[in-house]
DNA sequence: TATTTTAGTCTGGTGACAAGACCGAGTTGC
DNA sequence: GCAACTCGGTCTTGTCACCAGACTAAAATA
């Protein structure tokens, strides 16, 4: 939060990674990142987030060594890089706590299942048939249960209405 | 965050969870709580926060159901519910990546070892002698090499020098 | 009972955010 | 190659959240 004026005399971890990703819409940004997606349009039609502050946050990410942008003549993407990857466990756990407490009853939005043997994670992001804790790479999002009542028509909604794996780009890349 | 004027139009449980916990120092009221902290004024004293918004987050947090409010004829105190420590494995994912990538080269604050084994959790939250995930009920949280070179002299900082199981209360009992 | 601590409330100044206009570079259609 | 459009931003204005610190009533302590 805003270099400086943060949570600077905790001298804590959880301090200093909410300092990088503990602002209004990081989360939501990385979360989308997890899905493939890696331009500002589809961010800013998939959230409904303000430009200036998308700006703001994507170049935060970049310089907190999150995310890369890739500038190299087409339109800028934005990756993920190894410490943005590192943060699926935080948002996994995030959205699992989202299901069971601040929406009882209703049913997961989405779900994911382990690439390799098509098992449904646990609420801990274990896979119960390989007894492993697979990375988000390895992961297939899919529509869960308990779909949007009105759903969006953005272009990232539209993908996630099919199963993915995750970290693919939503788009073909431009260059090639 | 301000009910109402959220990421009201994402169909997304990462998003109603960010709802409720998503705030500035949301997370770090939180995790004193899991430390044992109940009393306004420890909390106070050990975030750097003001009097008003650590009002205003005590309010949303025992709304949300994350935290009760017990009152009973001595000073109020703030327990986690059964939602509140759910949020356990969230709170343990980001600190843990603010460990690894956030302060990289530097050694963790805190180090935590499930109660029963005495084996120090690896980065996932599991316990690598038992094989399983212990809840923050089954932790000892102790200090880590990494420690603070100017050390805080408040009531939680103090405590916090010594390992402690997790959510026994800072302070005995104001009634009894 | 007098004093101190605790758990707040209230106020004024500052910074973050939302909404939307604007603009140059990149891309597409022809 | 040129016009139209899309994309990735910047800028402005109003509103809202946050910080610092003064203030207060109830609870604990001497």
């Amino acid at each position: 939060m805003a270099l400086g004026t943060g949570y600077s005399q905790q001298n804590c971890n959880l301090a200093r990674a909410l300092e990088v990703v503990g602002e209004r819409w990081t989360m939501l940004v990385l979360r989308d990142c997890f899905y493939g997606v890696r331009r500002f349009s589809d961010l800013l039609a998939h959230l409904d987030i303000s430009r200036a502050v998308l700006t703001d946050r994507l170049a935060a990410l970049v310089e907190a060594g999150v995310l890369l942008r890739v500038a190299g003549r087409g339109h800028p993407e934005y990756e993920l890089t190894e410490a943005g990857k590192a943060l699926w466990p935080s948002i996994y756990a995030l959205s699992q706590w989202g299901d069971q407490y601040v929406s009882p009853g209703s049913y997961p939005g989405r779900v994911f299942s382990h690439a390799e043997c098509g098992t449904r994670l646990d609420r801990f992001g274990r896979c119960p048939g390989c007894n492993t804790i697979p990375g988000p790479e390895d992961l297939i999002v899919a529509p869960g249960p308990g779909e949007a009542v009105q759903p969006r028509s953005d272009a990232v909604a539209v993908a996630l209405r099919e199963p993915r794996r995750m970290l693919t780009p939503l788009r073909p890349r431009s260059d090639a």
